[in-house]
DNA sequence: CTCCGATATGCCGACTAGACATATGACTAG
DNA sequence: CTAGTCATATGTCTAGTCGGCATATCGGAG
């Protein structure tokens, strides 16, 4: 029995809230609660995921008839519970990975027009701002629900870095402005 | 002809500075320069990486009788310089990408011993610190360059990137607090 | 009336990470 | 003095991951 990769735990984590979730629901929710922090796997990693734990016990499925077309709703089942609270209690946490494009372009700077390199920024700037205020109206969507305390407080979260990397691009288009002598 | 991966871009852009490496110098500068904002390849995908880009054209290589043992330089042709500013020129940039395991841990905090999940939230703390204390070491150490200029920019943001994190982890450790009980 | 988007699932190819394999000299702990 | 570990240097292989495409149907926009 090898170990689950943390995307598992991820997709196992959706449904610890106790709700039964399609894989087409699920994906939908994970872009918009995880998504500030975290990655948001595919359509297919999420249909492979949910396939391999209730292959190995910790989901369980039916099939619902819908008004369209059929869905196939997961649940989590006691032993996905225990498993995964045994996971969050032993696993190592590994260390936030970032993949910065704008400030890759921003190190690759000595091969662009400073005019163009600075239309990068500035639109990344922009989406931050986008993000930092999607966050802020979650949060208040969210909130006045008291089981969801941890998403809450990582919406929270959200909404300050999204903040500080918006002050940030505008303190580095400052500089950047020295630096090529505004040209 | 089909477009390149952006893992390409960057291992030429690592060598658009215009010095010669093998891979393992590659791998360990990409660590030390661009690993604050952005992923370290592995060395597998370093090596497979310079092969498609003589392959193409981009760069060249000879080897050099080492002391210990052979090993091969890579440099950028004029040809891999071009696509590079052409890339560089026209490529969409794409958005910011985090993976944050300390928060996806609080997002689970339903599952956990508060203690536990503080302890978590403290080492990633300590860790941003560290990170934010080696990034500003490498600014000392290479702004005396001036050709290193927009290195030198994407390491002051990445100090400031890691007290902003830093700095969010104190207030979020400060809100746990109040949330859980202090227990 | 046709095209587009939302619902819902899944395949496939390409990209990526990480463990391991190999070879050797230099340091270092018992 | 000898075994173990680290640094150099390159590469193979497996498993994980993303994104594009395929499929099917309904409702609304133009």
């Amino acid at each position: 029995m090898k170990p689950l990769p943390i995307t598992s735990w991820a997709v196992l984590g959706l449904l610890s809230f106790g709700r039964e979730l399609s894989g087409y629901d699920l994906k939908k929710w994970a872009d918009q609660s995880m998504g500030f922090f975290y990655w948001s796997p595919s359509y297919s990693q999420i249909y492979s995921e949910l396939r391999r734990l209730e292959s190995v016990g910790y989901a369980a499925s039916e099939e619902v008839p819908g008004d369209i077309r059929a869905k196939r709703l997961y649940r989590i089942t006691p032993a996905g519970e225990e498993a995964l609270r045994d996971w969050a209690d032993a696993a190592p946490v590994e260390p936030a990975v970032l993949k910065h494009g704008p400030m890759l372009r921003l190190w690759l700077g000595h091969l662009q027009e400073p005019a163009r390199l600075r239309e990068t920024l500035h639109a990344h700037r922009d989406l931050a701002e986008q993000r930092r205020a999607q966050a802020a109206a979650d949060v208040t969507a969210a909130e006045v629900h008291p089981e969801w305390i941890f998403p809450v407080l990582t919406l929270r979260w959200a909404e300050q870095y999204y903040a500080d990397e918006r002050d940030r691009m505008d303190r580095m288009l400052a500089e950047l402005d020295t630096v090529t002598g505004k040209d």
